[in-house]
Order: C-alpha cells, then sequence, then structure tokens
DNA sequence: ATCTAAACGAGACGGTACGTCAGGTCTTGGT
DNA sequence: ACCAAGACCTGACGTACCGTCTCGTTTAGAT
C-alpha cells in the first residue's frame, strides 16, 4: 500500500540535518541540545525524534550527507602513494572545515555510551572507510607489490588507529608528513620480508 | 605556617575513589551519578566538589592509584620481546578486571567534550604510558637495536593507536597475538635485526 | 492567534495545589520541598517552576482555591454582629482545618524575605480581607451606625493587627471571646449607636 | 569549683554579636550566612554555636544588647499620652536606624518555624515589652484614669498587634501620627465616656 | 470537492542529574 | 577549655536537557 497522509518535508529534512551540523561545529556538539536544533530548524522536536534516534545519529547523517564527495579515492599503481593521497585526503577533509574536527571526537566519544549509535556509526562511517583502504592493499596485492593479505586488518588499524589516536588523545597534528609516514611504514611492512632474507625489490 | 583548620580526610578521599571506581566498572561510567558516589562512599556531594572538578576527574584519579602497580616494564633484552610484553601486560591489565574497558572508554568520550579534563587526561594518563614505551626504544637504541630514534613518536603513536582505535571504534580485540604483530611490526620498522642478522638492505 | 502547542494540563495544575496545600498543612509548610511536592503529584519539579516562582506561591494559591467558600459575609443589620459574625468566621476557618494556622504562619514569614512573594500576598490575600472588612463598616456607615469612614483603616488594622499578632507571637487564642470583643471595641470606637439611643449604655 | 580552661574571650562575643546586627541590617537577615558572620567577626563557626543555638538567637541577642536603652518609658500623668509617648519612641526606634525594621521582620519571620526561637522571641522580646505596656495601664488604674485592668491583654494585643501587622504586611507606616491615634483609641476604650454622659457600665 | 491520515510547528509534560548553597558538626594545631 | 580555621555530612535548591505527549494546522492521495 503506497500511500497515507503527508509525506514528509524534505525542507524540514534539510534545515534540520544543516542545523544540526552547523551548530555542532560553530558551538561544539556537546553544547548543542535537540531544542536549539529544533527552534533554530524552524522545526518541532518531534519531527526530528520522528526520524532520528538521538542527537547524535542526527548530526552523523548530516556529517554523510556532507562528506559524501569530499574523499578521494586514489589509484596511482603505487601503494604507498595510494595510501598517502587517501591520508592526507582524509585529513585534510577533517582540517579544513573549521570545528569537523571536534566533530568527528563527538561521534567517537558518543558511540562510547550509545550501543545503538555505536553499531551505526562503525558499519556507516568506520567501516566504509576500512573498505576503501582495503581497496587500496588488494589492489597492491594484484599487482604484486603486496605478498599477502592475511595481515591487510592490522595495516589497516594502524592506518586509523593512529589518525584516531592523534584526533581523540591530541598527542599530534593530522597532516600531509603523517600521510607520508603512514604510507611509508604500511608499504614497508605489508611487502617486506622480515628474516632478512632477499628482501627482493621493495620498489 | 604549616596549616590552618580541619586536615583533609584520608577515609573520604579513599572511600570516594574506591566507590567512584567500583560504581565505574560494575554499573558503567554514564550510570553513575555524583549523588550516587557520594552517599555510597559515605560522603558529601560538596566534599567530592571540592576535590575534584567533575565526576571524570574523580574516576581517573581513582584509576590511576588503582593502576599504579599492574603494569610491567619489562626488561628482556629484545625490544621485540620488551614492546610485546608491555603491551600484553597493557591489554591485560584491561581485560582482565570487568568493566575497566568502558572505564577506559568513557575516560577517553569524557576528554572529548571537557576540555580541562582532556588536559589532564593526557598528561596524567596518556603521556605517562607512551614515557613508558620510549623508555623501551631508547633502550633498545643503546644497545644498538635501533638505528634512531627519530621517528619514536610515530612507532608510540601506532602501537597506542591501534589499542585506542580497537577499544573505541569496536573493530577488534586486544589480545596477545595482537601484541606480538604489533611488537614484530614495531621491531621491523625501526630496524631491529632480531638475531644479528645482516638485516640486509632496507631500501 | 489564540494558541500554539500542547495546552497546559489542568489535571497537573490540580494535583500539585492540592498535594502542597495537604503536605504543608500535614507535615508543615517548612518540611515540605518542592520535590517532595511535584513527586507526590505525579509533575515535574519543572512544571511547577513554570507556573510558580517559589513554594510560597504554590502554596499560596492553593490556600486562595481552597478558601474562596470558608468565609462568610455577614448583613445582620448591625455593625458590632457583623464584624463579629465575620471575625468569627475567619478565626474559625483557620481552626478548624488541622495545620492551617501553620500554613498562615509560613506565608506571612515568607512573606518577609521574599518581595515578590510579599507584594503577592498582600495583594491577593491581606487586601481581599481587608476590603470586605471595609465593606461591612461602609454599610455600617450608610446606615448612619458609623459617623465617619475616616478612621476605617485603623479599625481594620486593629481587628486584623490583634489576629495576625495572636496567630505569630502566640499571645492568646483566635476564639470567638475575641471576635465579640474585638466587634464591640470597634464598633464604640466607630460611634456606633446599636439601638439608635442616645448611645448610653452599651450592654 | 570556679573555673576550668580558658575563660569566654569577650571580645568574640562582642564582634559576632556586632557583626551579626551589622550584616542582617545592611544586608538582609536572609542574606547573610553563618560562615559569612563569623568570617567577618573574625571567628570560628564552632564559637558561634557553642554560645547561641542559631543564626536567629545571635541576632536576637545583638537587637537586645543594642536596643537596651533605647525605648522610653514615659510618665506623663496621662495615660493618652504615656502610650503615644512609648509607642512614638517604639516606633522611632525602629525606623531611625536603616534596616532595623528589616531585622525585626526576620524575627518574628523565623519564629514562625523554629519553635525554640520562638519561645525565646516570645519571652525576651515580645513579653517585656507588653510589660512595659501593662505597667502605663497599671499606673492610670491607680490614678483613676482606667476604670478595669479586666481588659488589659486586649488594649496590649491592639497596640502591638497594629504595630506588627502593619510592620510586616506592610499596610502602613509606623511614624506619630498612629501613636496618637492608638493611644486615643485605647485611652477612650478603656476608661473614656465619649460623650460626656453617664456611659454607664461597660460591663 | 471532500475525506482521511500522517507529518508538521509549537510547547507543556514527567523525569533525571546537575552543581551550588547553607546549616550545623567535627577535627586539627595553637593560646 | 577555649579559639580560628576549615573540612565534613546532610539535604534542598533551581536549572538544564531529555524524550514523550498533546494541541491545532497543513498537505497530499484516495474517494
Amino acid at each position: 500500500m503506497p500511500h497515507a497522509g503527508r509525506p514528509r518535508s524534505e525542507q524540514s529534512r534539510c534545515r534540520i540535518l544543516q542545523t544540526a551540523l552547523r551548530l555542532a561545529r560553530t558551538r561544539g556538539y556537546a553544547n548543542v541540545t535537540m531544542d536549539e536544533i529544533a527552534s533554530e530548524a524552524g522545526a518541532g522536536k518531534q519531527t526530528i525524534y520522528r526520524w532520528w534516534r538521538s542527537k547524535a545519529e542526527v548530526v552523523l547523517d548530516a556529517l554523510r550527507e556532507n562528506a559524501r564527495v569530499e574523499i578521494v579515492i586514489p589509484d596511482t599503481g603505487s601503494l604507498r602513494e595510494d595510501v598517502a593521497g587517501f591520508l592526507s585526503s582524509t585529513f585534510d577533509a577533517q582540517q579544513r572545515r573549521t570545528g569537523m574536527t571536534r566533530v568527528l571526537q563527538a561521534m567517537m566519544a558518543e558511540a562510547q555510551h550509545d550501543k545503538d549509535f555505536a553499531d551505526l556509526f562503525r558499519d556507516s562511517f568506520i567501516e566504509p572507510r576500512r573498505e576503501t583502504l582495503r581497496t587500496l592493499f588488494a589492489r597492491a596485492h594484484a599487482r604484486g607489490e603486496v605478498r599477502t593479505l592475511d595481515e591487510v586488518d592490522l595495516w589497516i588499524d594502524v592506518a586509523f588507529g593512529v589518525m584516531w589516536y592523534r584526533l581523540l588523545a591530541d598527542v599530534g597534528p593530522l597532516d600531509a608528513t603523517l600521510a607520508e609516514k603512514l604510507a611509508s611504514l604500511l608499504s614497508e611492512a605489508s611487502g617486506a620480508h622480515p628474516k632478512g632474507v632477499t628482501t627482493a625489490a621493495k620498489k
């Protein structure tokens, strides 16, 4: 059965998402209340709760809508360059827009005390980005640059682990230099042969 | 002039810390209220606020007091084994005591929306652990196992980055296997020659 | 435009007023907390603060709602009897219902350290009762029982002054005897000549 | 056995009383805390609680110490003038010193929710003043100005009732005019023969 | 053209926890 | 034993958000 009643207002949906992201970036996610979002978006609170389960889900949704086209998935023929490019682009996207870093931190924070959101966040944000990196390693494997994909999850953990660690614990910047270093580290780790043997050509 | 007035009650301090950590572990950090901590510790809420600025600071303090003796700093003569031992011990300490993982997640989450706490957390929790790892690398350098310490911060980022990433994003377990793999990765990356072999050409 | 949003809940309003008065009478105004009123009325604390500024205003409101029909305004044709009847009825209403005296004392006490409440109390409680008495004197003046209304405020002060003084300083009972004596005092003072006679003997 | 240990410090006692009254007058009784009194008096809180049971008792004590000499007990040979003089002096004492009115209001308010203080207040403040007025009526009776003292308590209630009523309910000023009017009313009621006629027996 | 039903704005509702404040008690070292 | 200082426990406060619940209004497709 196709119909019944008034259809969802696209205008409301957009205004809520835009307002949520704007407020989260300018005033800090934690300082923004649902009442504010509703009020600033000219929407009723119920309208928000009808379509999203929590403030976190609204902001995450806004984040995804917003970031849909920002990240580049490079294909240069070199694992090191691919990884460096992808990480560089990822870091950039976060730093460029003021307050975006804060929003990401808040998303991860929120995931810590909301199991439902944690699942959504992992499935719709964390995993897709892991998948992208996995693709880069798979391509490199196909090219023969990488001997085995057995440890690909560990390599991904290293890349994103360092990123999130710096982001969350504020122990260092996310810049092109870091992207380069991580790319080098991972391309070596994934292509080297530890036992001092021939090691063969690395590049 | 040495003092004035009634001295701080050591009993209260201990009971508050113990109660805070116990409640946080058993019922989840977010579900514990200041009123509960005060009440269960037989303390007044004001007494808590007199010495700590927030629930997070209380729990962090309890965490430090508690963890003072838990972590082993190994010295086996081998960087790989030292790192593996340290990480293993760190992971264990988190998994062994029920609920400890949750508390750590909550601490990191809290640091995301409380600047004051973030600073305290980094200085009194994050950095000391980095320092330990730094010591292991410095020893290995002194032994000649590591060629240069230029990238030691990156290696530390890798170790803790992966740990926190798995902890927070729930993308994999923190077990002995991971400790071993990270140790291998880092000892290789840092230029180690496990068995005194030629190391061959690295680049 | 008549409205917008959910209308105020009459049920909540009533339950809050009833609960407030009941608790104040049974347990003593000072021993009742806002949390208790809210909790017992099945209301949120915010709902109380949304419509009243303080506990005192809630109780006063309840008092007015409750006392709307209790006081008799007599019209016997004799000033002395009118005043005696009115005061008697007023005293009775306070003594009959257990705890009511205490509530009145508390209201007056509250007015002493809350300017806003003092104004409300005077305008909505004190003055209406003065007005009633003023009416009795005005009627008597119209009948020729009272020579002039110049000092009517003083007479009113005397009646209520003695009442409140005994109530607050606990220096004597509020009973029918007092009502009679005050009525006599005031009818004499105001120049009444009960039976149109030469003023002569009073009783 | 007369003594033991350090004697009570007269300096402390005075400073506490002075500070309490000063603060109560300048900032309003309700806005003053025990901590403030102690701190401003350079005393410990315990020192206050050692000698007084509550803030109200401290202030009342200060009030009595302060007012010891202020009130005149006139003896002019005329009841009307005696009463007018006494009330006038009483009203003046309250109005002259800024904030004193407020303190009296607060005392009476405090008596409403502290039974112990109520007793102390009545016995040491209310009753002595009643007694003074009683003396005036007794003298007048001895002079033959007053026929009987049967209703002296009512007359006293009228005088102080109007005073407190105006003070507490803010329904009129306490000035010389009021003192005169009350004196007239009471002297008439207590012995006068309003119409020059026989007036006959009152009861 | 009317009917029906869901979505909409507004905003009041029941709750939970917060951080603060004051009261009155207790515990130091010092007089 | 008294004192100043100040930490202690207790308990109420008024505020801030949460997520839910009415209201009357709007907006489409189905009748």
